[in-house]
RNA sequence: GCUGUUGUAGCUCAGGGGUAGAGCACUUCCUUGGUAAGGAAGAGGUCAUGGGUUCAAAUCCCAUCAACAGCUCCA
């Protein structure tokens, strides 16, 4: 009899196992369940994901991962692509791997298809064919561990230049091989046992990438796909994708007539249409009044500056050449600036008279609108524009001030995605990169204070943050607030920003206690980011159905059996003199029903004005949920309306 | 900026070397008290812009502009 030695296994929940060495993790998963064989894809091994093949042969605390877990998934969609490449190079052989990993949602690979050959749309239809075709002969994954030299002389045999930089900048020892029917891949891992697991597959799309993410490199073509262990999940994934579609903010805010753009007026240049300038007017509003709570106080500068006003600050020299171009004056040697930021405005005005510490904090709020000059191919809709409107604020306050100060900020920002039921967003703290201090202004030990102060406050706020390194403004770190849109790409919202260069290059300063000059400190913040792309992600979360008090369309009026009702019009006046959005619907009646019944669920009330409310000089009141209210008077209409807004805005605030 | 795709009516799109099509929307009229009503008539387009090839270009070629997807960038 073979001598064994047995290892202990721990389990999530605690409990402990004894297994023979070289137990894999399906076994592990055999000796649970025959339901765990079929869904497992991937075992953590002290906290390391790996292959479920692979003999673990010390004691060890695992978890098993399913596609429920991200690591499963990561799993699955690794092997994807490694089935991908499989499939190219057996219908191209000339083609280049480059890197090819599972990404959040399905995976892709870059490769170099060849001088002059490109890939198109009808090649991806091939290949997704020849890799169902491959995944039916469930080809094993095999790991291999293999030596530097010996990786290198392979791959460089096969002219794989990518693979032979990527092995270079490996260690010895490290490297290992994953193969599965006729392709074989430097790979990290982990795999699924074989390609059998992967039942329906999707190239979603062809890109360009560039080689390790330099510019300067070569650009390879990306190939997108997602792959799932059912084919009906596939399915349900391509009806989320065309649902997705229909909340995008450039298809809704076309719709309901929010917003344009004109060639004419140029590139990433939005026009508010008279309903999204109602909708960005009351966010406006919103903001004021929260704003004016908190102790701030309104200004309003000019949108452009002399360019001496940008060397103080030091936007010049660090963004001068990407930014628009200076505007001369016929005066000689008078240049301007459109305005990228309202900052050094700010400062100026924080100077225009001396300060005592009695007066701090000091917080000057602007509505700004700046321009800058963004990469073409960046532009987006209304998340991504050359001219846009920032909710902008800048605090000036003693150092001291400086972690309160940040939190009120932080409870600004709490109080804004509350009223708008954001729930799902991300903190992130960005700090300098450590290694690339010369991308930065200020001292060292400025950046330490501003660091350490921003990551306490968001700590005693109880924020769960994640911090990036080198991912600071280049004059501070910041705090900042990111959602994603309808197909799940991350946008920055809200910002908060710890500032101590701007004041020391302005030489901002005010009396203490002491009677001496001290520096203050400025925080730079903007709740919704800007009103473009605040607008941009709140139409994709409420695909279109606003709250009573940002709605555009409040109202439905519905004159019944007339054709056209004076009264009606009359009624739609007195309402726009409230304020008050209502729309006159005078179609046929049916239609008139259609919207009683069946959009009612979008718009907050509706006033029918028939026979009997003309003949009493009243209107006949709906309200969503609650079917008729009975007739009222317009004035009491508008009053009710007027209490309801009111009523939301200030339980907005005590939420 | 880079790679790829696209640009035809207000919207969604078909077509395609011989001077423009559908559905929805719009206008006028008729019919109809019932869950996206039906009918009749009508209006609306230098087929993104500029150049080239051609007897002839919306169609083919080139350039420019813009949009879309991704990369890079993002004060």
């Amino acid at each position: 009899m073979r001598y064994t030695n047995m290892i202990k296994i721990e389990f999530p929940d605690g409990s402990i196992r004894e297994y023979e060495s070289g137990i894999t993790g399906m076994d592990i998963a055999a000796s649970i369940s025959n339901r765990l064989v079929k869904e497992v894809l991937s075992i953590g091994v002290n906290g390391q994901t790996w292959d479920l093949t692979r003999p673990i042969t010390k004691d060890a605390a695992v978890r098993l991962y399913t596609w429920d877990d991200e690591e499963g998934r990561h799993a699955f969609w690794h092997s994807s692509a490694h089935l991908m490449a499989e499939a190219i190079q057996s219908l191209y052989p000339a083609t280049k791997f480059g890197i090819g990993p599972a990404i959040e949602n399905g995976f892709y690979y870059d490769v170099d298809p060849g001088e002059g050959i490109s890939f198109t749309d009808k090649d991806l239809e091939i290949i997704e064919k020849r890799m169902t075709e491959l995944a039916r002969q469930k080809n094993i994954y095999k790991r291999t561990e293999v030596g530097k030299a010996e990786a290198l002389k392979n791959f460089e045999s096969k002219n794989e230049v990518y693979k032979v930089e990527l092995i270079n900048d490996l260690e010895d020892g490290t490297i290992t091989y994953y193969t599965q029917g006729e392709f074989t891949d430097l790979c990290r891992g982990p795999h699924l046992p074989d390609t059998s697991y992967i039942k329906a597959i999707k190239l979603t799309g062809l890109a360009g990438a560039y080689w390790r993410g330099n510019e300067k490199n070569k650009m390879l073509t990306r190939i997108y796909g997602i792959s799932f262990p059912k084919q009906k999940m596939l399915e349900e994934w391509l009806k989320l994708m065309e649902e997705a579609k229909q909340r995008d903010h450039r298809k809704i805010g076309r719709e309901m007539e929010l917003f344009t753009f004109s060639q004419n007026v140029g590139q990433g240049l939005p026009l508010w249409l008279p309903k999204g300038a109602m909708l960005r007017d009351r966010l406006e509003a919103f903001l004021r009044k929260v704003q004016k709570k908190y102790g701030y106080e309104q200004v309003i500068t000019p949108h452009i500056g002399n360019v001496q006003l940008y060397k103080t600050s030091g936007h010049y020299q660090k963004y001068g050449k990407d930014s628009f171009q200076v505007i001369t004056t016929p005066q000689e040697g008078e240049e301007f600036m459109l305005k990228p930021m309202n900052c050094p405005h700010h400062c100026e005005i924080f100077k225009s008279k001396p300060h005592s510490y009695k007066d701090l904090p000091v917080r000057f709020a602007e509505f700004g609108t700046v321009y800058r000059y963004e990469q073409s191919g960046e532009l987006h809709g209304l998340t991504r524009v050359r001219g846009f409107t920032q909710d902008d604020a800048h605090i000036f306050c003693t150092p001291e001030q400086l972690k309160d100060e940040f939190k009120k900020v932080i409870d600004i920002i709490f109080i804004i995605f509350n009223a708008l039921n954001f729930k799902e967003f991300t903190a992130q703290v960005s700090l300098r990169d450590p290694n690339d201090t010369q991308k930065y202004i200020g001292s060292d030990e400025n950046w330490e204070k501003a660091e350490k102060a921003i990551i306490e406050a968001a700590e005693e706020k109880g924020l769960q943050t994640t911090v990036v390194l080198g991912e600071a403004a280049f004059y501070g770190p910041k705090l900042d607030f990111m959602v994603k849109d309808a197909i799940g790409r991350k946008w920055q919202l809200g910002t908060i920003q710890v500032d101590y260069n701007l004041p020391e290059r302005f030489e901002l300063e005010y009396t203490g206690a002491d009677n001496k000059k001290h520096r203050p400190v400025m925080i730079h913040r903007a709740p919704f980011g800007s009103m473009e792309r605040f607008v941009a992600v709140l139409i994709e979360h409420t695909a279109g159905k606003f709250p009573l008090w940002l709605t555009p369309e409040q109202v439905v009026l519905l004159p019944i059996s007339e054709k056209y009702n004076p009264y009606a019009e009359d009624i739609l006046n007195t309402l726009k003199q409230a304020d008050i959005r209502a729309i006159l619907d005078d179609r046929n009646e049916k239609i008139g029903r259609k919207i009683r019944d069946n959009e009612l669920n979008k718009i907050p009330y509706m006033l029918i004005v028939g026979e009997n409310e003309m003949e009493n000089n009243s209107v006949s009141v709906r309200r969503q949920g609650e079917g008729d209210k009975g007739g009222m008077k317009v004035n009491e209409f508008i009053n009710l309306i007027t209490q309801e807004v009111e009523a939301q805005i200030d339980a907005i605030h005590n939420y």
